[in-house]
DNA sequence: CGTGCTTTTGAAAATCATCAAGTATAGTGG
DNA sequence: CCACTATACTTGATGATTTTCAAAAGCACG
C-alpha cells in the first residue's frame, strides 16, 4: 500500500524580472483567471507576478507550506496530492496550463504540487492579489467559478474512489483524459482523436484512482484484451470503443 | 455493493410567506452566508427567501435538478450524495444548520440532498441572489470562502476514500464528528464532551466512507473491543481515547 | 550497450464484500 | 402501556476483488 514518493526537491530555479507587457502576450490568459483584468490594467498584474521554471519532479507547492503565494500554470502538468506519514499518497488532481493553484482557506496549503513535466508557472503574492481583488471584483467571481468547478470534479472523484471498481475507475479516467485533450487542443469535432496521452507514471495513475500500480497495469491489460483500448506504448492509450468505455465508467451495464 | 436507497419523495411541504424581519432573528445568520448583509438591508434578503420544512427522508435537492434555487439550512441535517444507475451511492457530505447549499457551476445540481432529520431550510432564487450579489460583493467573497473550505474537506475525504483502511476511516469519521459537535455547541474547552451523536444510519456512514454497513458495524465493534470507543446505543459514540483514535485516523503508528 | 527504473505478469495473502441469520430497536396500533 | 411488526443493526461464514510479494520484461538514459 506504500507508494513510492519522489524526491520532490523544493525549487525556485528561475524567478526573472517581469516585463510589463508579458501578461498581454500570455498564451494562457484567455483560459485563466488573469483574463478577468482588462488590457489597460495588465501592468498591475505584471507588477505582482514573477515567472518560474520547474524541472520534472520538483515541487511547486509543498504540503502544509505557508500559503502566501498563488500560482498560475502556463506550461506543463503538475500532480496535486495529499500524503500520509507512512508514505501513502492520494493524488487529488492533475493541473495543466491555465490552472489556477492556491485556493486556500487557511494560511497554509492542504496539498502539495509537483511537476510531472517541465513546467512554467506565474507566481503571485497573496497580498498583491488581494489588493488587486479590491479593484477588480471580477477576479473573485472568477475564483468562485474556479472553486465551484473544482468542487464538482471533487465530488465526481469521491464517487469514483468510494464506489467504483478498478475497471470502472480506469474507464472513467481514460475518458476524462480523452475529453480533456480533445477540448484543450481545440481539435475539430470531426477528428476522432482517440489517442490519449498519459504524461504521468503508473504510480501517479494508481495514486489518483486509489489503486496500486499492479492493479492499474493489470486492468489496462484486460481492457486491451477486451478490445476497448490499445496501448501503443506505456504513455499513450487509444480509445477504441469510447461508447462502451462510457457504459463501463458509469456502471450501467 | 448495492446500497439501500430511500424513497426520497420530492417535497415542497411548507413555503410560507416571509415576514421582513425573520432574517434578523434567524439563529443561523451569524454562522451562515446571510451575515454578509447588513441589518438595514435584510429586507432585501427576506424578499427573495422562502422557508420550507422538510420531513425525514424527503429530498431538498434532486440529483441533476435544475439549479435555479439555493438553500440555507436553518435546522436539521441533510445527506449530500451522488449515485450510480445501479443504486450505488456515495455520500459526499453531511450538511447541518448554517450550511449553504447550491454552489453550482452548471445549471443543474451535481448531487442530491435529503433530510436525515426533520429540517428547515431557507430557499433563495438564483436570480434573486445574483441581483443581491451585485450590490453586496461581500456575498461573493463569503461564497468563495465557503467553496474553498468545502474543497479542503473534499480533498481530505479523497485521501480517506482512496488510501485509508476501514479502521482508519471510522476513526477519522468519529473524530471529525466529535470536533464538529464540540465546536458547534460552543461547549467550553474544559468540558471533555466525548460523546458524539450520529444522527445518520449505518448505511449513510457506509456510503460516506466507501464501505458496507457490515464493515462499518464490525469495525465499530472492534474499536469498542479495543477500548477506543463505547457504544451507549447505535446512534451515539463515546470517544474513550481521542488521542489514540487520532493516531489511527492519521495512519501513523 | 549496459544499468537502472518503469511496467508487466504471476502466485499467495488479506481486506473487505456478499450472503445469511439472528438480535435489538423503534414505531404502530390495539 | 404493552405487544407486535418492521426496520435497523450486529454477527458469522464464505467468497471475490484487490493488495502484497516476487520476478521477469521492456524502456530510457548515460
Amino acid at each position: 500500500m506504500l507508494s513510492a514518493s519522489m524526491s520532490a526537491v523544493r525549487s525556485t530555479i528561475v524567478v526573472p524580472l517581469r516585463p510589463a507587457s508579458v501578461c498581454a502576450k500570455c498564451q494562457q490568459r484567455s483560459i485563466s483567471v488573469c483574463n478577468s483584468i482588462p488590457d489597460e490594467d495588465l501592468h498591475r498584474l505584471a507588477a505582482i507576478a514573477t515567472t518560474a521554471a520547474i524541472p520534472v519532479g520538483h515541487g511547486i507547492i509543498e504540503e502544509g507550506e505557508k500559503a502566501d503565494h498563488f500560482y498560475n500554470i502556463t506550461a506543463g502538468t503538475a500532480r496535486l496530492f495529499k500524503s500520509m506519514p507512512d508514505g501513502r499518497r492520494q493524488i487529488i488532481g492533475f493541473a495543466g496550463p491555465g490552472t489556477f493553484l492556491g485556493l486556500a482557506v487557511s494560511d497554509s496549503f492542504g496539498f502539495g504540487a509537483e511537476a510531472l513535466e517541465p513546467m512554467r508557472v506565474c507566481r503571485f503574492s497573496r497580498v498583491g492579489l488581494g489588493r488587486l481583488m479590491e479593484d477588480f471584483a471580477v477576479i473573485e467571481q472568477r475564483l468562485l467559478q474556479v472553486a465551484s468547478t473544482e468542487l464538482v470534479l471533487a465530488h465526481e472523484h469521491m464517487l469514483l474512489l468510494g464506489r467504483k471498481t478498478a475497471r470502472e475507475r480506469l474507464a472513467s479516467f481514460l475518458l476524462a483524459r480523452g475529453a480533456m485533450s480533445s477540448s484543450c487542443t481545440m481539435a475539430p469535432a470531426f477528428s476522432q482523436h482517440r489517442i490519449v496521452a498519459l504524461p504521468m507514471a503508473r504510480s501517479d495513475i494508481a495514486d489518483y484512482l486509489g489503486l496500486t500500480i499492479e492493479t492499474v497495469s493489470r486492468t489496462l491489460t484486460r481492457l486491451k484484451a477486451d478490445r476497448l483500448i490499445a496501448l501503443p506504448d506505456a504513455h499513450s492509450v487509444d480509445l477504441l470503443d469510447p461508447a462502451r468505455l462510457k457504459v463501463i465508467a458509469d456502471g450501467d451495464f
